[in-house]
DNA sequence: CTTCCACGGGAACACTGGGGTG
DNA sequence: CACCCCAGTGTTCCCGTGGAAG
């Protein structure tokens, strides 16, 4: 086949996106059905700034998907564009905690927002934080500060909110509020009560979506997105109801809209239908966990494989860790720890790629009972990608010494 | 009531990649 | 240049503790 022709044929085939982009998490959109009370409510606050005093801080509490960040921004935006017809200084920073999750980092990003030239490590903290202070106290002005999945940040120390929420008795031009957005609803029961009662002044929660309204959301992009008549009309609803079924998570209905679309796309298919979805739905969970389990550190990567090859449920730790040690003396790498493994195991259970409750076996101990929540055989090949993981491929469970337990016979 | 095993918090340490000073 | 300071990360060491089988 001549290549001109390859193309044409692949160009001849009507796209379904006319904007793909409009479905991404990364996009904000300029309407936010079934968000106005929030909204209000967090304009109400803010347009302090506005009139030149200080508006309260605020906490916005609320599952992942439910809008907060969007609203934040949304919200924030308005602001800095009023505040710029009325010549009124006001500046609306934004930070990720779980990519900016330190104080040092935090700080290195603000300051940097007012042309602090400050090195990514090396200093004291507190002189950053006094470089940031000096930065925004050279004009009277608002900063806002947006700090997205506070929680994040509070699990290394409160000591930088602590820093931030009394900023104000320290500076004489400008004025300083911070908007924390956690999914955790039990965090600020982690923090000092000073920061406690002074970030949340006032609260703000997001409740999460029901099906109807996520279809609302879901009309409202793929308007922007698809050519009109693209999609089955079953399509959006059952991304609705999927989505609804994860807590009311809108980024996952618009991820699930996205990947229907574009496996239909791949599939040669004029329309997206129903069993797109499906099939979505499994890729999206699929994807993810090959890409975890991908990215681990190598000794989480050797642990998990010791769990795939042991293969079975309930395993115990004592179990895991001697295989474990086996695998690191045949591909040369440092033994760890028992104490350190049991982290490596809850942090693989965080992750969802296994499951792990501790139990007391009364006279025999107390241990975690272990198994592993994906699928083997594709887990399997996939740590065997990593190159020191290799030699591992044709291992058989028969060369590890299987420990004696009493234990395991009866349950 | 004892006993047992590993859980999991906390302190201490090692190491990395950067800075500033003499 | 040598040297020490700093924040951050991953690890080891130490140890008190849970809780049902025995």
């Amino acid at each position: 086949m001549e290549l001109s022709q390859l193309f044409e044929d692949l160009l001849s085939i009507k796209p379904i996106f006319v904007n793909r982009e409009v479905l991404r998490p990364s996009y904000t959109p300029d309407y936010l059905p079934h968000r106005k009370e929030q909204i209000n409510r967090m304009a109400t606050i803010l347009v302090a700034a506005i009139r030149g005093e200080t508006p309260s801080n605020i906490l916005i509490y609320g599952k992942s998907g439910t809008g907060k960040t969007a609203v934040a921004k949304y919200v924030g935006r308005e602001l800095e564009r009023t505040c710029e017809v009325r010549r009124n200084p006001c500046t609306v920073l934004y930070i990720n905690c779980e990519v900016v999750d330190t104080q040092y980092r935090v700080l290195y990003h603000l300051a940097g927002h007012f042309d602090r030239e400050i090195p990514s490590t090396g200093w004291p903290t507190d002189q950053v934080y006094a470089e940031f202070k000096n930065g925004i106290d050279t004009e009277s002005r608002t900063v806002i500060i947006i700090l997205d999945e506070v929680d994040k940040l509070v699990k290394k120390g409160d000591e930088i909110l602590y820093n931030l929420s009394r900023i104000n008795s320290e500076l004489d031009n400008a004025k300083v509020s911070i908007i924390g957005i956690s999914n955790d609803l039990k965090f600020i029961e982690f923090l000092d009560p000073r920061v406690r009662s002074s970030l949340g002044e006032e609260e703000i929660i997001f409740p999460p979506y029901d099906a109807n309204q996520l279809r609302d959301i879901l009309e409202q992009r793929a308007n922007m997105a698809f050519r009109q008549g693209t999609l089955d009309p079953e399509v959006i609803p059952l991304c609705a109801a999927f989505a609804a079924q994860e807590h009311g998570d809108a980024r996952r209905a618009l991820d699930l809209l996205r990947v229907s679309a574009e496996l239909a796309e791949r599939s040669q298919s004029d329309i997206v239908k129903e069993e797109h979805v499906r099939w979505a739905q499994d890729k999206i969970e699929l994807d993810r966990i090959v890409e975890v389990v991908r990215t681990l550190p190598t000794q989480s990567k050797l642990v998990l494989y010791s769990m795939v090859l042991l293969n079975r449920k309930g395993l115990t730790t004592g179990e895991v860790y001697k295989v474990y040690k086996d695998l690191c003396h045949k591909t040369d790498m440092a033994v760890l720890t028992q104490r350190r493994v049991t982290d490596l195991i809850s942090e693989l259970d965080m992750l969802g790629i296994v499951n792990a409750i501790v139990v007391s076996k009364g006279r025999y101990g107390r241990t975690k009972e272990i198994s592993v929540s994906t699928p083997t055989e594709q887990t399997k090949s996939v740590l065997l990608e990593d190159y020191r993981l290799k030699s591992l491929g044709g291992i058989r469970l028969k060369s590890v010494s299987i420990p004696v337990t009493q234990t395991r016979l009866y349950e």
